[in-house]
DNA sequence: ACACTTCTTGAACGTCCTGTCAAGAAGTCA
DNA sequence: TGACTTCTTGACAGGACGTTCAAGAAGTGT
């Protein structure tokens, strides 16, 4: 009894990847299926019948960045210094807005355009968020065990100031036209975690 | 020889408010004619008669919303402490989250729909970001000045700071269930400009 | 009152959108 | 090979989109 029939002509997975290159860059709404036809070469019907609608598909695409960002967070947790690793992520982000300009972040970008109202989007994008702040927090608290880290912060306030500030940095890049401005808040966020601030001696009482 | 027609029926600046609003919560692009008609009561005839097309409009209502960011901006930089007008600034962003959810900062909005591509909006969105940021260095200028905000802090730095901290919170606020989960990371922030964090014990809600 | 100007109205245009479907192509299994 | 299943193709439907326009309405100045 014949249960096979003929085999999709394309990579499931590197439609969704190249799916989410495009909503990525262009926003849900602003990408048409006329647009995925033309850059990936699906037509309508094919896409239909492997993923079921346009917002599946989205879906699928989003879930991949959210792997992504899994990893992400996950690599800034590992062992040795932890604040040159969350001075690069950061910069990172203004690297990217010359690099790649439009972009940002698919998880703010999601957020600007469709939360709250698209409830699976948003149970999506909170995951990511998720794992991007305990990934932080994790890193600092061990940066704090290693004194890296000022014993007497917060490091869940942190690593949610953090990342707000790397999701701001996304959107105040677009703006910008020298993304590498902004360095400086940057720089600024992370000597609020060291230690002591060395430039000035004279305002504060020798001991 | 007369010169005069038939009045306008409508308050164009009244219109241009409401526009404003529908922009603001849907985006540009999900934001059609027919939601301006219906919520206004405008036809595209007299639309298009008034304000040319809707991307103009569109320019026009985000405008407004600069200029509204512009006397907030002053308003940080007012005579007097200046660290409880910026930490009520951001408690409102997490507020208004609560209140009225799915808007954000129209300039943020905007930024990520848009920008760069979109240059005039681009210009508008950089003039609201520039104002806050000059506004609220300014602010931190003056609070150094009265002793408020420790001496070597580079205030240009941490304008920017808080400003990509204002944004990112827009954009976290609107994956989080529960905003107010947020407030640490504004305090956290705050904390670094005053003078000595290391016996600031004062207040630290668990969660 | 009349001439004149401007605004409003609502239909219409062409284009694009998401989603569907019948017919043919391309495999698998016995 | 032939029966069977699944995928691909491209046209199509139905509606929404931004935009235009001719005709009528509503003012102003003399």
């Amino acid at each position: 009894m014949p249960r096979t029939g003929r085999p999709r002509s394309f990579d499931q997975d590197q439609v969704v990847e190249g799916a989410l290159e495009l909503f990525w860059r262009r926003g849900y709404t602003a990408t048409s299926l006329r647009d995925l036809k033309g850059e990936l070469g699906i037509l309508p019907g094919s896409l239909y019948a492997a993923y079921g609608d346009k917002h599946a598909l989205f879906l699928r695409a989003l879930q991949r960045y959210v792997d992504a960002s899994r990893e992400q967070a996950a690599e800034v947790a590992v062992e040795g210094p932890v604040l040159p690793r969350i001075r690069e992520l950061l910069l990172s982000v203004l690297e990217a807005a010359q690099t790649t300009p439009g972009r940002g972040c698919m998880l703010g970008n999601t957020a600007a355009e469709l939360l709250p109202e698209d409830q699976a989007a948003q149970q999506l994008v909170h995951g990511g968020f998720g794992a991007l702040e305990n990934g932080l927090e994790q890193a600092l608290k061990a940066a704090q065990r290693s004194g890296e880290v000022r014993p007497d912060i917060d490091c869940g306030a942190q690593a949610r100031l953090l990342l707000a500030l790397m999701q701001g940095l996304h959107i105040l890049a677009r703006a910008e036209a020298d993304p590498p401005r902004l360095t400086d808040a940057i720089d600024a966020a992370l000597a609020a975690l060291t230690v002591q601030h060395e430039t000035d001696h004279s305002a504060r009482p020798s001991r």
